[in-house]
DNA sequence: GTTATCGCCATATGATCGTATGGCAAAGGA
DNA sequence: TCCTTTGCCATACGATCATATGGCGATAAC
């Protein structure tokens, strides 16, 4: 047999450059030949390893859900034992595109929930993730409020619209988070008051 | 001079057709023979009224805003004596896509918004637009709430995140309402008794 | 050393894109 | 009646797209 080559790690960089044209210049400018150049490699040598588009979209759009959640067992890394509070805190604020990776991840994301709105298998994907995070969000939820289920929802909503607001500069980051904070802030008061 | 025939009429038929197109397939879906094809008419006659696709998608956005206003308008008809709680519920629930006419128009709100992320000009129209729905939400809250401003963001917020929600059949109509309806409420209640 | 296989590439193909161009029918002013 | 203007159309052009194809070193097995 001739030489062996890292298959993933190729498609992984093919995948990276694709999802750097994707969220600067949208979905839409992605081909097979502007990725390839992105990405330093011959149009044929992308074809060697997606045999079509699609495969090349669906591949890109798999690993960047794992990135995500790489970034939220990140983000929570070592809060194990941390106050309920905290945790959903640290939860959605790492939802929130607030640096560059995240930015881009939520670029490509939103690009790929547009693909979404027509493909019902890219949709189900997408509202499962959805209904997961709405568990964990629940999750932490537990005790702290009453209907933690649609507390959960709210808040997860309410991060979604943050984060358009923030890919659109039409909010900082700082007002963000602050919005966020006083969300969570009068959900769990809210509950106080009630169970008093 | 020849026969004569509403311009307007044609562009507005053209950009409906545009808009079909794009809330079924996407934006990117949109060329001139698949919005021409779909108005019935030439490639020619597209043309004819728009010299250029850009300038065509600028009529279609310009135009769907203005739809936008006039489903505000609508929406809004009649409660000018109305509880300031009234109208700003009424305002929100108007802004989810709850009938069909209300989501095509999310839709390609959504994908312009995509295209608005990599185009300074579009962002800058959409984030007045928002700024301005921002103002008149303050407004509504104006006495209900400490910080109305804070409290219109969001309410925007959330109301953006439900509607992606409602987009992707993630959420229901009546789930996306009521959990809007018990933020309105845990707002306006927690401002009096903060105010007690 | 021969050979089969793998990684990779250059190029061709057919489709579709935005846009340019030339012309035709109709209608009203001269 | 002639002529200019308007509305409209068919076609062509060059670019770019996704994809197919044939081939060329290099390498490891034999």
């Amino acid at each position: 047999m001739p030489k062996k080559v890292d298959h993933e790690q190729r498609r992984t960089r093919i995948a990276e450059a694709l999802w750097g044209i994707a969220a600067s210049r949208g979905l839409e400018a992605v081909s097979m030949r502007e990725v390839a150049t992105a990405a330093g490699m011959s149009i044929g040598l992308v074809q060697h390893y997606f045999a079509s588009k699609d495969e090349m979209l669906l591949y890109a759009t798999v690993l960047l859900r794992d990135r995500l959640s790489e970034r939220l067992r990140h983000g929570l890394a070592g809060m194990e034992s941390a106050a309920p509070r905290d945790v959903l805190r640290a939860l959605l604020v790492t939802l929130l595109p607030l640096d560059a990776e995240a930015r881009t991840e939520t670029l490509v994301g939103v690009a790929v929930f547009i693909r979404a709105l027509n493909d019902e298998t890219l949709a189900a994907r997408y509202r499962e993730g959805q209904t997961r995070l709405a568990a964990a969000v629940a999750g932490c939820l537990q005790g702290l409020t009453t209907d933690p289920g649609t507390a959960a929802d709210t808040l997860l909503a309410l991060v979604d619209g943050l984060a358009s607001g923030l890919l659109l500069g039409h909010h900082t980051p700082e007002h963000a988070i602050s919005i966020l904070d006083r969300q969570i802030s009068q959900m769990t008061e809210s509950s106080v008051r009630l169970t008093e």
